[in-house]
DNA sequence: AGTGGAATTTGTAACGTTTTAATTACGCAG
DNA sequence: CTGCGTAATTAAAACGTTACAAATTCCACT
């Protein structure tokens, strides 16, 4: 408005365009160009049009660091990752799943070692202390997980992978692995196993309450005996894994059925099995989850149930982007179900 | 100065600790106590350490948001994570490497999808565009890389994992296929194996060059028989790689002697060889490299030697944080040998 | 006592955005 | 015409930090 015939301009020769290049561009004043962005309604429809045609134009982005500034909010949700164990493709796949879902929604993820030795809440109270992220994803769950009693405390958005026992609902996405249990053991009776046997993970994770009650109950009802080893839990390092059970599966009740409850944990077992001379399929036999395609080439051949860990990282991350919305967690939880049963491998 | 007996000051009942919150508790200028902070020589030693003691005091924690406003530097490191393929905790290891070295550094890790599908540009072009990270890690790297290219004519500090044959000098980090496909045929020939088999990753990478660089010349010079398979490549889906093992280990000239690139490879190798019916450690032998322990519970038990993909992570990040700092990259790079050599798993 | 200069400190502006409060324009009833 | 409510836009302030230029203090030396 200002002027007709455009003057020589010589600014900004370089730079990202900013809310201010728009401004120039067509005349109106920063204020409205931001908020005709946010499609706000105080602004003239004409006007929104405009500018998003000019910001089109230039290209124009939102600087986070401004926004975040102004508005408290980071555009980042963080996933703890635990550095401890190997899960086979779990990280992968889990964070494959998180970008899928954050994709185009202008939030990125950070991940965030968190070691089972030592605090695990030191690393959630500095995120939360220096606002490090607007939201927050984990795994390996635990009954009263203090993660989770931190962040409901400080009203602070976040999805767990697994469920705990507070009363106080919270955002959650979980496998259902009291009936993957169940459907283990299910499997190993029509197998004709009797005796049968769970290596658990440590007792601390809610999941492990879920499977074992799977387990037991399914087992009783079978009328089979059945255990679920003491010794070890199949976070402790995979060579007293292997030990126990290279010990267990030759002793004279040894159990002629094993449920395992990952991939890593199934490729112990059969090493361990081989290894005492004890032949899966003849002697023995043993059912596993799997989260990648690999156990479709393991001989011998294992009948597994599938765990999309990549869907899960999807709707984590979708339940978390709701939350940060606002949305109340009451509803926010999925449990996903051993989808199709138990398979064994093709060809 | 306005008034010398305190107003109620009924200000900041709550939030986080500021410049300004040190610069009253000290009476110093905020510009002060930010320099103080920054162990500005330009400040009195005195004041700095009364500014210091404040800071830790009171818990201050510089505003990421206004730090990366001000400066634009936004404290964020990028890794490319590909996510077509499986790779059995080659994720996982690396970010547990890249976020240890990165720990206590104010640097967090992003995690953005990068596929080989569809253009490889695209999250680059985005990241420098809108500067989202102030370097990148970035893994599977080709020959003439097209992000190496684009990084390099920005400027933008970035460390590859793998080489590529650009002539200007970047930082990087690999392991020494060739020397491990040299160890491997050497290995497989002293075991009495005179055809010897490798299946190949995609051409388009570095490593696949050294990879069969190794692998022929060691062949050659030991004067067996050796093919890079042609069909197929350990970067299809596995299934394929399974089907044409199946095929070939059976036909009248089949490989007496298999290298695998990786742990997945040679999983469904073993599963192929054991479909055909084909015995490892008498029909045939294959050796592999590995990255996770979990090798050593696979039966039949095949030697295989470590690739440290934590510890490559966790240098890839710290020249990652050299680069960050102005370091040019003429000497910023990192060969990892196959150390130790070939080994069976114990017992 | 005066002066130059180093040492130390400080006020102001800026980064790009959103928010608060204020301003302008306009149609319409009194 | 005046006054006024509503719609549309805007100027100014603020978020917390660092950079620039300027101001102040302190000494040593003439």
């Amino acid at each position: 408005m200002s002027q007709e015939t455009a003057p020589p301009e010589p600014k900004k020769p370089i730079g990202r365009p900013t809310l201010r290049t728009i401004a120039e561009m067509t005349g109106f004043a920063v204020t409205t160009v931001s908020r005709a962005l946010a499609d706000d309604p105080r602004i003239a429809k004409t006007t929104r049009e405009t500018v998003a045609e000019a910001a089109r134009e230039v290209g124009y982005v939102p600087d986070r660091a401004a926004r975040r500034l102004r508005t408290g909010r980071t555009q980042v949700v963080s996933l703890l990752l635990n550095t401890d164990h190997e899960f086979l493709g779990f990280t992968h796949e889990i964070l494959a799943g998180i970008t899928e879902a954050l994709r185009g929604t202008g939030y990125s993820v950070t991940v965030v070692p968190d070691s089972l030795r030592g605090d695990r809440l030191e690393q959630v109270r500095e995120i939360l202390r220096n606002h490090l992220a607007d939201g927050l994803l984990f795994t390996r769950t635990e009954c009263f997980d203090p993660r989770a009693r931190l962040m409901m405390e400080a009203g602070f958005p976040f999805v767990t992978h697994g469920r705990t026992e507070f009363t106080e609902p919270h955002a959650w996405v979980d496998f259902d692995n009291e009936a993957f249990a169940r459907m283990a053991v299910e499997r190993l009776v029509a197998r004709g196993r009797r005796r049968i046997s769970l290596v658990p993970p440590d007792d601390r994770f809610t999941f492990t309450q879920h499977l074992r009650y799977g387990f037991v109950s399914a087992a009783r009802a079978a009328a089979v005996d059945h255990e679920v080893i003491q010794d070890v839990t199949i976070d402790q390092p995979m060579s007293q894994v292997a030990e126990i059970l290279r010990q267990r599966c030759t002793e004279a009740d040894a159990p002629d059925g094993y449920v395992c409850v990952g991939e890593a944990t199934a490729l112990v077992a059969l090493g361990a099995l081989a290894d005492a001379g004890v032949v899966p399929g003849r002697d023995v036999d043993l059912v596993s989850k799997r989260a990648s395609p690999i156990f479709d080439h393991i001989r011998p051949r294992i009948e597994t149930v599938f765990e999309d860990v990549r869907a899960t990282g999807k709707v984590m991350a979708e339940m978390l982007l709701r939350r940060m919305e606002g949305e109340p967690p009451d509803q926010l939880h999925h449990l996903f179900a051993p989808e199709g049963g138990f398979s064994m491998p093709p060809h």
